[in-house]
DNA sequence: GCTGACCTGTGATGATCGTCACAAAATGGG
DNA sequence: CCCATTTTGTGACGATCATCACAGGTCAGC
């Protein structure tokens, strides 16, 4: 634990420990490919175009992954402490993203680079279990995503949002959410007003 | 290759070498989780409300999942021959499936079963990067499909089927496709004549 | 080749939402 | 505390789409 804040080292590995029963024995395995990364509001964690090599573990603060369709931002998910953002397809195959990720506040991560973890990976078979419970959790973050969009109207989604991820509703602004709700600013403001 | 015919093996086998370069030599790890699956049109391959115990790997014919939304189904993924059919997420968690996946044809899968696939990975690491890369080729798919709901009108989305998978507009009627693109049965017709 | 079940096309109508425009409110540096 | 910038609320209007209703088409089985 030497350039990794004692602090973060706890909760990263509280982290890894609910997703796989990851014990500080591990620890080594997977140690070298940790680096804390602090970034600034708008500071980027993926630039569009770009591939992703690494994964970020949100210690403090949060960000957003957002497309540019016909030069408008679209939010498609935020990243608030204890989530894993990254682009998973990006990642896993090598290709350019095509979206970006962007701090919507200060943020404190810790960055899992990935040549080094699947040097880690190829090392202790616990670290290729993490990475496949990792994974799953980000496919089953995504489908529960997308439910959304497919069963429920504008005004359902809203509701929904309220009532599971009030957090969200707290700490992101209207004009942000409407992009990833996927109806206009205008339209979020006036669901928000009745009632 | 007792109970599989020669023909499903030679496809389910190279449908695993392309995920990972698995080769005839791992064959043995994996075989005792395969059977061969037959289904009619209309029979489940997971019951709505059921644990999802098995992957289905779909050497001919398709299936669909969908979703009851106060009484009517909502399609959310059709399933044809080299896909895997599943629930991801109730696989991995042993939840409760929210939605059904049913034969639209007359159906011929490879069935992985959970346990004995689960007790190959322990064997065999090679079985469980192959369980990754297959978690990944289905995150990937999830994620490219919520991308049009979240960037494309209905018309767009349309579209965009149409060029990228005119082999589902040709198979999938138009009721069926309506509810997966998220507009009326009428309104999909509406599109369609228009050009 | 008839018949019933299912699928597709089409018109009329109303609801919802996007867009444009601008006002009000909140925010945050200096 | 004030001003500039950003964010949010609100009205008017039009476009898109869902819904209801029904007509025409397709297909399989008798």
């Amino acid at each position: 634990m030497l350039d990794l804040e004692a602090a973060a080292s706890q909760q990263v590995l509280h982290y890894m420990n609910t997703l796989t029963g990851f014990r500080a024995k591990d620890w080594s395995a997977i140690y070298p490919a940790l680096t804390i990364m602090s970034f600034k509001k708008d500071d980027w964690l993926l630039e569009p175009g770009k591939v992703c090599d690494a994964l970020f573990y949100i210690c403090k603060g949060y960000c957003r992954a957002f497309y540019n369709k016909d030069g408008k931002e679209i939010n498609t998910a935020f990243f608030f402490e204890e989530d894993i953002a990254t682009n998973i397809n990006s990642f896993a195959r090598g290709e350019r993203s095509e979206y970006a990720i962007q701090a919507a506040e200060p943020l404190t991560t810790i960055k899992f680079d990935k040549q080094r973890l699947y040097a880690a990976a190829a090392q202790d078979p616990d670290v290729e279990t993490l990475g496949r419970k990792c994974l799953q959790s980000i496919a089953a973050k995504q489908e529960q995503h997308a439910v959304i969009y497919k069963l429920m109207t504008a005004q359902e989604r809203y509701a929904y949002l309220a009532e599971h991820y009030p957090d969200m509703m707290q700490r992101v602004s209207l004009s942000q959410l409407s992009s990833y709700l996927g109806i206009a600013r205008e339209t979020l403001s006036r669901i928000r007003s009745r009632k």
